[in-house]
RNA sequence: GGGCGAAUGGCGGAACUGGUAGACGCGCACGACUCAAAAUCGUGUUUCGCAAGAAGUGAGAGUUCGAUUCUCUCUUCGCCCA
């Protein structure tokens, strides 16, 4: 028994590929193209099981498609700028580009080591200038086109850090690293206006077949769209306010309206920057949070004005008008009118000012005296209490009766509205994508000319300071164009900017004058299977959609629009989690397993308590680092184990017991050819039967199969098969040509999971064909017999063994023939017979 | 609160459009090899039962000759949005 040695065939191939650039990838118009994509990474250093288990999944794809005779476009790269770098050269007081580099230098490494057949040629980091000068281009032509705009916009704002914090950061509606209360601060900002293409980014969903559903309806509510009504309520006071527009998806129950609500920031607050209590409440407010969420959990509260305002249905209605916190200046027209009867906000805010709470729809199985008492009724029923509203099916009916009378008195009129807001990119970070652009004394904005870009970061500059370090940066800031003084714009760019247009990249890295090739991006994209984990499954994917039709907006020569064609998403990565008694998280790595029983490794009198499995996370200490895997096991050990036990889309659940027998599996396979190339040796004259032929027949359809389906879990069940079935088989008399050829096809259909081994037991066995995907014979897979599955009042009772094809009335006859059934029939009168051809007989009595 | 999804042995999971429930792996048990252990190989492994057999896919109903699969109600869990 020879010990495979996965050290040396593994680093052999890896070499082996990377000389004879097995990858490359380039464009040839005779071959279907499949372009397959996983989600790059971000260079934190290390990578981790998540990341393996999501470049493994594309690797048997790409790896697969390319056997099957696709020319085969399979990149990698780097979302290299953001935030860690920044923290982590802060804290070793090094330049975020050096930490950058090493992490990408040592994590290309890893990923090389785990045989993935990528394209190296075409790497591409975000953080480098060759990338995002492109960018900085795409930002002016954006710019041109009025699809970039500039606006003011509340964020959150750390006092002490005097920075800007993205909402994950604000914790508890504190600062996440200074602890200091979050405020709110209006800030002049960069805006995508991805909310123009809200309706097509809706409808593009319908053709995106190959997305996983859930992953549409999550887009699809985050659009939001809804229907309804903008109303102009008229004002009466002392101000000289005539009236206030809202938007409403329920026009029809006007007739509970009890007050109207408008943001802090409507426009009409301008009369009240002097109101001392209007300021104290609005500071009250900036408490909360920005979210909607913390809006939403938090407490409502209202600022009474003396404003009236008069229901437009019923001109002797009239109602108080408040600020209140929970209405987002971003949604419809920053006001809206309250119904506390059919709405649970609207309810808990009349109660707590003592508004009236009138009902105006009824359950279809209430009567016309049903009163809203200890909650809201929000659900459909009819309109009540509306006078010539009532009686009608709410809401479908009274929403556009309602809406048809306002239209025909004019004081409404039907509208469209979506919850998806412009995307706020300016960040008031270092490490990030400068904005080409300037300002002048007065604050006009300056769009850099071309041949000032790119507009590189500064180099050696003071992290340590407050605020944004590019503030800092006087040199740099102060610039000269036409002889005119400007300063720099010091924000960068949202990362997920970079991300939404690195597929574009790939398919030209190398172009110089722009940010892709058209002709290369026309022959490549869309891309036809993209994977990554769910996490994305809104912004990301979102912004890429909306930054390809940015891209074709207003240019007839580039039709882009959907950049992914598939998009599968996969499931995490767990692991069982350990504390010991003082209740301390403890890594798997510090323990060890003493008859069933998990003890500290340094002190084996301490026992662990075993936690559910859960996803690996640094904070609950259940990572297992795949360097020290891949060391230990190989490639293709750990990629057999990550894709093996869960389907791809759901959480797998490392174990350490299951790497083990992966590991041991590869050896298996190892002695199994060895066994093949002795038993081949025998040189016998003839064959037994077909049996062998037949059954590797059957695995080539089954992987295949199961390969189209993503079901990469049953393909390493298969492979199981595969060798138990083999391991006998071969013992049997086959000519060496028999074993070898079935064998070799079995070996070319584990490449996908296996390179390293298949590669080098196809080596082993001298096979000359060509590397293709093996095809399997339809006509093979027919027996000639069949085995029926025979029931007794649809209880399984026996198998028979049939002629396939064979005729109703023969099957009974033998089935009353048969020892096992014949107690059950007899003297019994059969009352029906379902007879399910080559497959089942049911026998009624 | 709303939306989406899931629930199958001791565990991870199979079962194509309703047709042999538990493929494959882990674990466990027994056996072989060994002075012994590890490793390796072999056999078995849903539950109850000596057996014949019966029960069994979160719970309850329904459709059907036949339901893990379809319909309804409920429970629990997960994810997303609030």
């Amino acid at each position: 028994m020879d010990r495979y040695n996965f050290k040396k065939i593994e680093n052999k191939w890896q070499k082996y590929w990377e000389e004879k650039k097995t990858f490359k990838a380039q464009v040839d118009r005779t071959r279907k193209k499949f372009y397959c994509l996983e989600m790059f990474p971000y260079p934190s250093g290390k990578i981790h099981m998540g990341h393996v288990r999501n470049y493994a999944i594309g690797d048997v794809l790409a790896r697969y498609k390319s056997l099957q005779g696709f020319n085969v476009l399979h990149p990698m790269g780097w979302d290299s700028f953001g935030m860690p770098a920044e923290n982590a050269a802060r804290q070793n007081n090094l330049d975020p580009k050096t930490w950058t580099e090493e992490n990408i230098t040592n994590m290309k490494s890893q990923l090389k080591r785990l045989g993935l057949s990528i394209d190296w040629d075409r790497e591409i980091s975000t953080c480098s200038e060759d990338y995002y000068k492109h960018q900085q281009k795409f930002f002016l032509e954006l710019l041109e086109k009025k699809l970039v705009y500039r606006k003011e916009n509340y964020v959150n704002w750390d006092p002490v850090d005097q920075t800007v914090l993205a909402n994950e950061q604000v914790i508890d509606g504190k600062g996440w690293r200074s602890g200091a209360l979050v405020e709110r601060k209006k800030l002049s900002q960069w805006f995508f206006n991805i909310s123009k293409f809200s309706q097509e980014l809706l409808d593009g969903l319908d053709e995106l077949k190959d997305w996983p559903n859930k992953v549409k309806v999550m887009q699809k509510n985050w659009i939001g769209k809804s229907f309804g009504c903008e109303i102009d309520f008229k004002i009466e006071g002392d101000l000289p306010i005539e009236n206030i527009k809202c938007f409403t998806t329920r026009p029809d129950t006007l007739f509970g309206f009890s007050f109207l609500a408008v943001s802090i920031d409507h426009e009409i607050s301008n009369f009240y920057k002097n109101n001392k209590n209007f300021l104290k409440f609005k500071e009250e407010c900036s408490k909360t949070g920005t979210t909607e969420e913390a809006i939403a959990v938090g407490e409502k509260i209202g600022f009474k004005t003396d404003l009236i305002a008069v229901n437009p249905l019923n001109p002797n209605h009239k109602v108080p008008v408040y600020f209140a916190n929970f209405v987002l200046m971003d949604y419809g027209f920053g006001a809206v009118f309250g119904c506390p009867a059919h709405d649970q906000r609207d309810f808990d805010f009349a109660n707590k000012y003592g508004l009236e709470i009138k009902t105006v729809v009824r359950p279809s199985d209430k009567n016309d005296d049903f009163v809203v008492k200890d909650e809201a009724y929000p659900g459909p029923g009819i309109i009540i209490n509306s006078e010539y509203l009532n009686g009608l099916e709410a809401p479908n009916n009274s929403v556009l009766e309602t809406i048809k009378i306002l239209e025909e008195k004019n004081l409404g009129k039907k509208q469209i509205n979506f919850r998806l807001k412009d995307w706020g990119v300016s960040r008031q970070r270092y490490w990030g994508c400068p904005i080409p652009v300037a300002y002048d004394e007065n604050g006009n904005v300056h769009a850099l000319p071309k041949s000032m870009l790119p507009v590189k970061l500064p180099q050696n500059i003071d992290l340590s300071v407050k605020g944004n370090p590019l503030d800092d940066q006087k040199q740099w800031k102060e610039i000269e164009i036409d002889g005119k003084k400007l300063i720099r714009e010091t924000d960068t760019l949202d990362t997920f900017v970079c991300s939404s247009w690195y597929y574009l990249r790939f398919c030209s890295p190398k172009e110089l004058n722009y940010g892709f090739s058209e002709e290369e991006v026309k022959y490549w994209m869309p891309v036809d299977q993209y994977i990554g984990g769910v996490e994305h499954a809104i912004l990301h994917l979102l912004y890429s959609r909306f930054f390809m039709r940015a891209l074709s907006y207003k240019n007839s020569d580039l039709n882009l629009n959907e950049p992914f064609n598939g998009l599968f998403t996969q499931g995490m990565v767990c692991h069982e989690t350990y504390k010991d008694a003082e209740n301390n998280w403890i890594s798997p790595d510090e323990i060890q397993t003493i008859e069933g029983k998990k003890f500290l490794k340094q002190d084996n009198s301490k026992e662990i308590i075993v936690g559910p499995s859960e996803s690996m996370s640094k904070s609950k200490k259940n990572t297992i680092d795949p360097e020290n895997i891949i060391s230990n096991y190989g490639a293709d050990a750990t990629r057999l184990f990550i894709l093996s036990d869960s389907p791809p889309e759901k959480d797998v659940q490392w174990s350490e017991e299951g790497i083990a027998s992966s590991f041991k599996f590869i050896q298996k396979l190892w002695n199994l050819n060895l066994k093949i190339l002795g038993e081949a040796k025998k040189n016998h004259i003839k064959n037994c039967g077909i049996d062998l032929e037949k059954n590797t027949n059957k695995f080539i359809r089954d992987i295949t199969e199961n390969l189209e389906a993503f079901s990469y879990n049953k393909i390493i069940a298969n492979f199981y098969e595969i060798y138990s079935f083999y391991n006998k088989e071969v013992e049997k008399e086959y000519t060496k040509e028999t074993i070898l050829t079935n064998f070799n096809k079995i070996l070319l259909s584990m490449l996908p999971v296996l390179p390293h081994l298949a590669s080098e037991c196809l080596e082993l066995n001298n096979y000359k064909g060509s590397i293709n995907w093996p095809k399997y014979d339809k006509k093979l897979l027919i027996e000639d017999k069949v085995k029926y599955v025979i029931q007794i009042n649809g209880k399984k009772r026996d198998l028979i063994e049939a002629a396939i094809n064979i005729d109703e009335n023969d099957l009974v006859q033998t089935a009353k023939l048969n020892t096992n059934l014949k107690k059950y029939l007899h003297e019994k009168k059969i009352k029906k017979i379902i007879f399910i051809k080559n497959k089942l007989m049911n026998i009624i009595i």
